[in-house]
DNA sequence: TTTT
DNA sequence: TTTT
């Protein structure tokens, strides 16, 4: 029986993307993004949570990501949670959890004053880019 | 800058929830989640992949999961994604990635039938739980 | 600036989907579908409102719906809101609130016993369909 | 059976919020919000289309409407569709579509520059703001 | 470890 | 018009 595996998030890349260029003729990119959460304790305190997240685009988003996306910008990701085996170098089993990307909207808008078009701003042309399905992720 | 963290999965349960009463008052529950994805690899064949998910829900959600959820059950789960950070017994940072419960709703409805009622299918009452906000939950 | 339009539902179809196949060769069909909510008022009286939602599926998930979904089957969706304007018989403008579906999950499973594979349980192959990106869909 | 009914949306507000202070009371917000979506027709022409949403908040979220939206911010919505049915001038049933707010975030983060501050931009607490349920929305 |  |  079919699932959903559903992942939403807004936040900020913690760093530039890094993108490699796989023999395949695939490009995958990772990055980190935080996503900030406030509550207050039991005191009433006002705490501050902020949770990284482990980014992983493939292919179109791969390019989209390298050619775009720069540290510090917030971003609305859209995906699904995947947890990955791999042995660590005492050859033990370990865990990671990241997020396949199938949709990146880029958010927030030029600043339109002196000081815009620093680093840390979206181009104007942003916009919502989504995975194109290819073969290997055909729902059928 | 606040940001979106937000989970949406349908699947079953692995195996009974695990409930704890801590000392505090607090219940939490523990159990996991498959959500099934199928996907025709690039010769055509069709691959089914299972992702398991570690679920958490708390105080009155952690109630609800003890008295309802069985293995084997369809629920729709929303929550966040949060990230655990604990010492393995070689004294290693280890981490461990959870969901934690905000919303549960039980799906499907009961058979109808003879062998209806069986271990894995849920009440007639079935209906949708919400964690209700607590002081350290609260937003502001 | 690109925007995020999202919809998801879990819910029962009130009725059989309707299905047109369109000159074009293009399949586009229609059904509703109830969510449910409860909720205590006031007074703690528990108070049980149906939202009923127009739910248009185009093209593969158009098959899909035609041949799989019946009255009274429970399905998640996912999709957008489109609000379309239409003339009524008196010439006057109106307006009409649709979902467009993007992913239709089938949930529930065929129950065991005597009674069950009526005409109201899903086929046991029931799964995950998604819309196939077409050109005239394409987000760049 | 409990259903579910969820709508997430990222765009602009068309105007500022409206809020009424009803007599029970209670303040509720109303405002338009557009989300923007881009493809390319079957000629390969990009083809842009901006749908409109008619935005409730209640409560606690319709003051934060007041005291912080603005025509033009960019803002995350969660929420559930409802359609509603009205007399019109004529005495004729109609029915009008809304999202009902649960959660608002404002997106975007204030421009460095010269220039900066204006009005279309967000304030540098923009935050997270969720309903806090009162005695009729509760789930049980 | 679920489900089909 | 669904479902419990």
């Amino acid at each position: 029986m079919a699932g959903i595996n559903k992942v939403i998030l807004v936040g900020h890349l913690g760093k530039d993307p890094e993108v490699r260029h796989l023999e395949s003729g695939s490009s995958v990119a990772n990055f980190t993004l935080a996503t900030n959460d406030y509550y207050k304790d039991k005191s009433g305190t006002r705490v501050e949570r902020t949770e990284w997240h482990n980014i992983t685009a493939w292919r179109g988003l791969a390019e989209v990501a390298e050619k775009y996306l720069k540290k510090g910008h917030q971003i609305y990701v859209e995906g699904k949670i995947r947890t990955r085996q791999y042995q660590d170098k005492d050859n033990q089993t370990r865990y990671i959890t990241e997020i396949v990307a199938d949709e990146i909207t880029m958010l927030g808008s030029r600043p339109h004053g002196e000081g815009a078009q620093t680093q840390n701003h979206q181009p104007a042309e942003a916009q919502t880019f989504r995975q194109e399905p290819e073969i290997d992720q055909l729902p059928f």
